[in-house]
DNA sequence: CCCCCCCC
């Protein structure tokens, strides 16, 4: 029977951030749930909430991403018992954010353990359990004498780890966190960048630093890249501290991290000549055939064989009007798909990899172009056969029946356009106005779900050109309907819906844009009946009306901004519109509760 | 303090 350690919940609930003894553990814990917590930037990590329990008292802790995987394999799930061995504690504000680092499973199968109750704050610590150490005294990490200044004083005396206090996880650090040190990897660096706008001049760079815990952004400006440019190298691994924790910003960020560290004058990166195990890079590939689900301008990492190789080329930026480089390489992998993946400027000039290889790619960005396309990012990386067990499993598909097979492209649903209604491609109202979708001079598509509000009733329908495929505008002259287009009349007209909806749903409402088959299935009847009622009984006709509001419907939408009276005005035209369909829904939300985060 | 990541 295992025993788990009675106490320990409480004594994490009281933990100060320095209190080592007690986050190396070793804690033995039962989960009682392992929740995702909301999504961050689309396309990026999960994270797990877990709830773990001493069989006295449960609390609430983070599983570090890092650790994602286990719950992904159904390694952990509900009542897994298992000895925490490693975690840490950041402090947001008032509240404690237990983060576990590292841990081994006991039994997966167990039932609940004991009863136990929630923490209260203020409460007396549990009886009969020992009593909780006195936490150590924070090692002083200030000796480092590595900052800028240092450097430039006569100072030769090398910096000693032996005074610096513990290293803080990347994971863990907040604004809310001074004093610490991380031990980090320099996954990527970026070229020095300058700019020039009207809030001044200047440059800078930025990389890349990981550690087991996780990765974080730091970006130096002018000083800090005189000096610190030469000193940070990609692939060596650094102490830092003293640097600014900011707010990320999510926008322009394809890591997880909410913070991202700016280098300042007094800011300390010493080089680690030890060996360390520190992963080289983290990779949370999709496969081409996920691409899919994934919506536009997401971030992913992904790993295939490289199928076709383009020449270099050149496009001429609309932005800018500058020249850039391209090349564009064919994508393959086991799901049978290909997918683009365009590389820019050096990257596309100095690309020279042969034979197929297999490359990893990281933080690239998901495009609709074709379907699904991929493009890099300057941040994005590229790893030539690595040295992962993915390469090596592609590479031996590959060679014995890849190299043979065909593969699927991503297609652009509905010939052109895009018509269906995507339940991975989802937006609010609000999402879709705050991403201005539409407004950069071309369509967007994206799928919506929401409620008709309100239907306006004049110019409902207009009276249309009876032949198949012409649908224009036909104009009453004496009785006889013309069309100017078919250069020919007709003793009565064909009504076709022209609508335009008030749609709402949770976060705001706006108007939709439909033609005849969005009034067909808004109406149930063709336009030629509802003419008919409304101008032999306007009283039903308004009741009809009316009782096309507040029903629900997916919608698939095309955003496009154009000129009216003058102003630019963006219109939301509806490509398809469907009612609910409960069974699809139903599958769908099924799929999710048994999908791992579930649980 | 940047934050552009392009084209078809």
């Amino acid at each position: 029977m295992v025993q788990l350690t009675a106490g320990c919940c409480y004594r994490l609930s009281q933990a100060s951030p320095d209190d080592e003894e007690l986050f190396n553990g070793p804690h033995t814990v039962q989960f009682l749930s392992i929740k995702k917590v909301n999504a961050v930037n689309p396309g990026g990590v999960d994270r797990f909430r877990i709830i773990m329990s001493d069989g006295i008292n449960f609390l609430q802790a983070m599983l570090a991403t890092q650790l994602n995987g286990m719950v992904n394999d159904q390694t952990i799930g509900k009542h897994t018992i298992a000895v925490i061995e490693k975690l840490t504690c950041n402090y947001v504000q008032e509240k404690r954010l237990i983060i576990i680092l590292a841990l081994r499973v006991l039994e997966t199968t167990a039932e609940k353990i004991g009863e136990p109750k929630p923490i209260i704050e203020s409460a007396d610590p549990p009886q009969n359990i020992p009593s909780v150490p006195t936490p150590a005294p924070v090692a002083a990490s200030s000796s480092l004498k590595s900052s800028f200044q240092h450097q430039q004083s006569n100072n030769p005396a090398p910096p000693t780890r032996a005074g610096r206090g513990s290293i803080f996880p990347i994971e863990g650090l907040s604004p809310y966190q001074n004093n610490w040190t991380i031990k980090a990897r320099v996954t990527q660096k970026s070229d020095i960048k300058t700019w020039s706008n009207a809030r001044g001049e200047g440059k800078l760079f930025n990389v890349t630093l990981m550690d087991e815990t996780g990765e974080i952004r730091g970006t130096g400006f002018n000083l800090a890249v005189d000096e610190l440019y030469p000193k940070l190298e990609e692939g060596k691994v650094y102490y830092i501290s003293k640097a600014r924790v900011n707010l990320a910003k999510k926008k322009f960020s394809n890591l997880t991290n909410d913070y991202e560290l700016s280098f300042e004058r007094n800011t300390e990166v010493e080089e680690c000549h030890e060996v360390t195990n520190l992963p080289m890079v983290k990779y949370h590939f999709v496969q081409l055939s996920g691409l899919e689900e994934l919506p536009k301008d997401s971030i992913c990492d992904v790993i295939a064989i490289v199928k076709e190789v383009a020449p270099l080329s050149e496009i001429i930026s609309k932005q800018t009007s500058k020249a850039i480089t391209k090349r564009e390489l064919t994508l393959v992998d086991q799901s049978g798909y290909s997918v683009r993946i365009t590389l820019w400027g050096k990257q596309a000039e100095q690309y020279n990899a042969e034979d197929s290889p297999v490359i990893a790619f990281k933080g690239v960005k998901v495009g609709d172009f074709g379907g699904r396309s991929l493009s890099m990012y300057s941040s994005s990386t590229m790893a030539v056969n690595p040295d992962i067990e993915e390469c090596f499993a592609l590479r031996g598909w590959f060679d014995s029946i890849g190299a043979a097979q065909s593969f699927q492209a991503h297609a652009n649903t509905g010939g052109g356009m895009m018509s269906g209604f995507k339940r991975a491609e989802m937006r609010s109202i609000q999402e879709v106005k705050e991403a201005q979708l539409g407004q950069q001079d071309k369509a967007d598509y994206f799928s919506m779900r929401g409620t008709i509000m309100h239907i306006k009733a004049d110019n409902i329908c207009y009276p249309a050109c009876p032949t198949a495929g012409c649908s224009k505008k036909v104009i009453d002259v004496n009785g006889s309907w013309r069309c100017e287009k078919c250069n020919k009349s007709f003793d009565a007209p064909e009504y076709r819906y022209i609508m335009s909806l008030a749609v709402a749903d949770w976060s705001g409402q706006a108007w939709l844009q439909g033609f005849n088959d969005v009034g067909v299935a808004v109406f149930g009847m063709p336009a030629n009946d509802l003419v008919e009622i409304r101008d032999n009984n306007e009283a039903k006709f308004n009741v009809i009306l009316h009782k096309a509001n507040c029903t629900t419907y997916n919608f698939a939408c095309r955003a496009k901004q154009d000129e009216y009276n003058g102003t630019m005005r963006t219109r939301y035209g509806i490509s398809s519109i469907s009612p609910l369909n409960y069974k699809e829904e139903a599958m769908a939300l099924r799929d999710q509760l048994q999908s791992n985060w579930a649980r």
